[in-house]
DNA sequence: TGGTTACTAAGCCATATGACTAACCATTCC
DNA sequence: GGAATGGTTAGTCATATGGCTTAGTAACCA
């Protein structure tokens, strides 16, 4: 449907680097604070919260302070229209909608229950 | 399975600027020339062959030279894997296996019949 | 042969990105 | 209160990106 241009550059461009799907994946596990997502990689803080700007602007996380700490936690809704657009060019390119209909019926059990 | 780090940051590289995904979109319908493809635009053409070339890095699409032009085709195997990382990551978080499952089924079925 | 078409190459420019250091809050702990 | 912890701001730097122009080269057409 919508094919909100701004909204999927920032999204791609987040996911376009491993650092950042790195840490999206170990918010895969459940939120973390930036410290300890900071703790398998080499680089400066300043470093990794600009990372982590990214992915909010993103949409991909979402981030509250609490205290001195600051908790991520992933966002599904942004990748799941990622993830649609993707279908949706898929389904297109190979000229079968019905792979598309059953991909947006999971979709929609997602969404329903978030 | 794989992570392919450098491919998929090509792949989401490519995928982040929108004239790329108009490129996309418009390939979804069939192989095309270049000059075919720069009509909707009002950019030069060198910089739209840039796009073209991004995409081509990024796995997105392969071109051909017959003649004097250059034909693009997309190349549904990238977009496959990209899709899969995200729906691996969606359903990571979402803690249910069972709709990966499902996913692969699908991812499964077109890779036999591509 | 000579012109037009379709792409390519080279180089320039402005802005964005990803990394760093150093310095600066703002909690929390002793 | 004073020190340690966790994050943030500011500023620098190198490279990448996305756009342009200008000038080619390689088919095809008359």
């Amino acid at each position: 449907m919508t094919n909100h241009s701004a909204t999927l550059d920032r999204a791609f461009q987040a996911l376009a680097d491993p650092t950042r799907r790195a840490i999206l994946a170990r918010l895969g596990s459940g939120p973390a604070s930036v410290s300890r997502l900071a703790e398998p990689f080499t680089m400066a803080m300043p470093t990794l919260l600009q990372h982590i700007r990214v992915l909010e602007q993103g949409g991909l996380i979402g981030t509250e302070k609490v205290g001195r700490t600051r908790i991520c936690a992933l966002r599904p809704d942004a990748l799941r229209e990622t993830e649609g657009w993707l279908a949706r060019q898929r389904a297109a390119w190979e000229g079968r909608l019905d792979r598309l209909d059953a991909y947006l019926l999971t979709m929609k059990d997602a969404t329903d229950e978030s």
